[in-house]
DNA sequence: CTGAAAGCGCTAACAC
DNA sequence: GTGTTAGCGCTTTCAG
């Protein structure tokens, strides 16, 4: 409120306020004797330049939205890490919104950050996102828009995802390998790009491996854990041998570890899972959980860093509408039956 | 850049720029006649108000700050996510910093905060903490400031804790009364408030309990997690028979976990574990883990509750000087031998 | 009920 | 090398 401000320096220096700014800015038709005095008593008193003054004036605003759909989750956080580590250098902020797998309050969002806000915005969609009408209000407001994970394709920029095709590929050639002759995927949603992308991995292996897939072999969860652990229950239930889980989703996976306490199987006997997942700690699991893991961090950072390339740059292009693929890793463990 | 501003609806309007704010606030001097039309071409035009134009204007920013040390830790995202769920409905915005956990970073943050950037500061101090200038520098700047878990004892502020003492005494309580006879304490900083009463209350509970402490019974680890397992595994390596160790970090008890791979022994049968925890799934993990968690979420909304409530008051007071404590929950499961 | 004008704090032409 | 002035977009006196 009452803080320090140009002016007031300048009333103390005996100087004008465009004097100070430029030996604050180091400008170079400034001499540095006055420079010297200047920055001293800016820093005695502690001074900081109002951001939104200089936000307003410059036309920008060194500040950078990050909206996800979910917060407490080990691979945005992970995410978010890489964004920090190179915008904090340059002196960026970031606002983190959280959509909350939630449309219409990813549409709020959005629309609070056409307006200056911003000077880019870094998202992955939520689950639900099919209609794309704010996102190209976003793109066509000119704000730089990087999706990562879970991109639009209709919206021609940069996109940072992970190999989704060949990993559900793999884990459910992996399954398959161990012995199971009937394999479910679990997930949230298939209209998501993630989604479609492990579904259509998962079906491509299962016909590769020579399995005929059955509808109900997809089981579409939701939001309520209680809810899925039931229907994962049934599934298990059913003591289908040669039964395997592919997991699209983390919490999918522990929702099935509660599942078969609940029935009271054996995992890897009984049931065989791999899971995508971003834990931290999946060999301390009971079984030890195989899980395809993304590079969070490095998806972050490589977000961050064709940002802060375009942000810095001279004469800045629009972002190339390419999609950058950063692969996940697969690591078996005694969940899958090794 | 070229975004619709006021300026430009008034030309369009054939209104003053002054008309055309005041009727887009809903002013009580402006016919409802020319609301609608002013309302109406906003809309048209997907006007949204330059937000930074605004906050300097006004003298508020609508945002606020979190700090947290960690980003990847369940506990941080929860608050955070009670913290968004109060502010965002009042139209507030979230700057989200993480200090990892070093003060330098602390300070140049906090550095960045007290020119108008934010309306308040949610902030958790990092484990180095232990010169406060830079938040007394803050305090005394007017910014409301609020601490939670890991608070400051020497700024009058409002602080939302939970009952650290009690929870690290119950569980040590425990311990003992499962037969442990010898409990380390895994700690990472003694000097972080969550670290004194956690471990005052591992000492008091040991006193109570008739064990006699030796020095060597603290464990102070680091944040380098493959030198924590080494020495965790040296501790359970000795062999001693009625080993119960107290973890004051989630993280440590994972290391524990691995340490006790490592190292060949059992658990609970060799050594039981608790720790401070809000991971979701301790049922999962091999042994079930006792995990003390603690109300982030409450923490988060209850830190945004106060602050709505300064933030919007007409009578702004300066945020009273009081510690609120929200208990935790000791879960006792296998991995302290029950 | 509406308009004109000032100013939030900063920077960048434009003077000299 | 330094000062004067204008203006970023908004709200809010003050006029009428």
């Amino acid at each position: 409120m009452s803080a320090i401000n140009i002016k007031h320096l300048a009333e103390l220096l005996k100087l004008s306020p465009s004097t100070v700014s430029r030996a604050l800015n180091d400008s170079f038709e400034i001499s540095d004797g006055t420079k010297k005095r200047v920055k001293a008593l800016a820093k005695e008193l502690g001074y900081q330049p109002n951001p939104y003054a200089r936000s307003l004036r410059g036309q920008k605003s060194t500040t950078i939205a990050v909206i996800i759909p979910e917060r407490v989750n080990n691979f945005f956080g992970q995410v978010i890490e890489g964004i920090e580590d190179v915008t904090q250098p340059h002196g960026y902020h970031l606002l983190v919104y959280n959509s909350q797998e939630d449309v219409e309050v990813e549409k709020t969002i959005v629309s609070n950050l056409i307006n200056g806000r911003v000077d880019a915005i870094v998202m992955s969609v939520t689950n639900q996102t099919s209609n794309f009408d704010h996102l190209n209000r976003i793109h066509a407001s000119g704000v730089p828009l990087v999706f990562f994970d879970r991109v639009c394709a209709e919206i021609p920029t940069t996109k940072f995802i992970t190999n989704d095709y060949e990993s559900a590929y793999l884990g459910t050639k992996q399954l398959i390998e161990s012995g199971c002759s009937k394999i479910v995927f679990l997930v949230l949603s298939k209209e998501v790009s993630t989604g479609k992308e492990r579904l259509r991995g998962y079906l491509d292996a299962l016909k590769d491996g020579g399995l005929t897939f059955e509808e109900n072999w997809i089981l579409t969860c939701s939001e309520k854990e209680d809810e899925n652990i039931e229907r994962i229950s049934e599934v298990l239930a059913e003591g289908y041998s040669g039964l395997g889980i592919l997991a699209s989703i983390e919490k999918l996976a522990v929702s099935t570890y509660y599942a078969v306490r609940k029935v009271g199987i054996k995992m890897p006997d009984q049931v065989k899972v791999i899971s995508f997942s971003n834990m931290k700690f999946p060999e301390i699991l009971d079984p030890p959980l195989s899980i395809i893991s993304q590079p969070a961090y490095e998806i972050g950072s490589s977000c961050a860093k064709i940002l802060m390339d375009h942000l810095l740059s001279d004469k800045p292009q629009t972002l190339e509408d390419k999609t950058v693929t950063l692969p996940s890793k697969l690591s078996i463990r005694k969940s899958s039956g090794n």
